[in-house]
DNA sequence: CTGAATATGACCCCAAAGGGCTATTTTTTG
DNA sequence: CAAAAAATAGCCCTTTGGGGTCATATTCAG
């Protein structure tokens, strides 16, 4: 059974190319293509995958992701673009596409993207996977920064976040419960916050713990 | 100028036929190759690319990064390993591996990767760049738990977890404090806390909201 | 060595949160 | 339609938390 793809591509020349690419490997069906999401959604039928551009008439690719994947719920996206900045890039893998390539790329590297993606992997040229890799190394850097609570904050803030009140926390501590709450005091205004529930949200998100 | 390569790998059978799959390609070199992280750098001298397994007598390869990145600052780590579990995976792209390749990809696959990070990208199988996106996309567990909460009480929790008081929470949802109350309490007795703190911390943890 | 940062502890005040009730209206669902 | 679930709102009382100010011992870095 061939791979079924839609294209959604709005440059007629470049999704002409496409289909013929696709099209000329046995494995692979081109079972529709057309230059915007609104035709595709109402037009197109379930797809296995799905080439989908960024830059695009009316509704962008970006905001079409979802629109997919909640119509067709199995399909995978790979995003086939020439943008490759980090915004672009991030949306796109938030959003949940499968793939982001680079459409100066080898053709080849589409129809491996295709494959890969049918198979349940994901598929990112280098230079993509470099940019998704670098943004967790920076949020590793920000969370080593992020000690600006003393030894004793970071304690007491990790028992908040474990739900402990002050007087359990002093127990636990073998200190007084007046020094928790001081100690308490000084981490909301490090943290420019101002209850427990707002320490441990922000604790949480910037992964201080 | 061919790009050098310094192999680390501690299986002898598997070495070899690294050196001889890499040698095997006119572009490259490889320079040198050893069965630990210890050898490596006490022997070993500037490579272009190194490919380090994991699983490694003594000093793991996860650690092994941050050593070779501090001693060869412009050498390029390919991880080449058996294990694609989202600990290790993440692990090395944090400690600054700049490709993850799993042991049963493709020979060619191989030398591709070497070629990307050489080329200054990022080189991910597809089930390995699968897991990474997914950990972006913070694909929420089993949304069966947030759908124990009414849609009330979800938006109450995610007020809660904004940090706002139960007086703000009554005012933006234009009802009674009282009502507020009312609806944390259920929340409370649902997930089986007891405070803004320990929900907050449940909500985020298991991503409920 | 000395001053700054940290850790400890205390006081007051009152706002906020939490637990236990009951009760009505609306919405959902079998 | 009738029962169940959800949303609304009130009451009581107690505990906890948040903000301000002050004070002392210890530790750490210039």
């Amino acid at each position: 059974m061939a791979v079924s793809v839609g294209i959604v591509e709005d440059h007629a020349e470049f999704r002409k190319s496409l289909v013929f690419l696709v099209s000329s490997i046995e494995d692979y069906k081109v079972i529709w293509s057309f230059g915007s999401v609104e035709e595709a959604i109402e037009k197109g039928y379930t797809p296995d995958v799905v080439l989908l551009d960024i830059n695009l008439p009316r509704m962008t690719g970006l905001e079409a992701i979802a629109l997919f994947k909640s119509k067709w719920s199995d399909a995978k996206i790979v995003m086939l673009t020439i943008l490759e900045d980090e915004y672009n890039i991030l949306t796109a893998i938030k959003n949940g596409a499968d793939g982001y390539i680079l459409k100066k790329t080898n053709p080849q590297k589409i129809l491996d993207a295709i494959q890969q993606v049918f198979d349940g992997g994901a598929a990112l040229t280098p230079m993509v996977a470099k940019q998704v890799l670098s943004f967790f190394k920076d949020e590793k850097k920000e969370q080593e920064q992020a000690s600006i609570l003393t030894k004793r904050e970071q304690e007491i803030l990790t028992c908040i976040v474990s739900g402990l009140t002050n007087d359990k926390i002093a127990a636990m501590l073998f200190i007084s419960t007046q020094t928790v709450r001081n100690h308490i005091k000084n981490i909301y205004e490090k943290l420019h916050v101002h209850s427990k529930a707002q320490v441990v949200a922000k604790a949480l998100k910037e992964k201080m713990i």
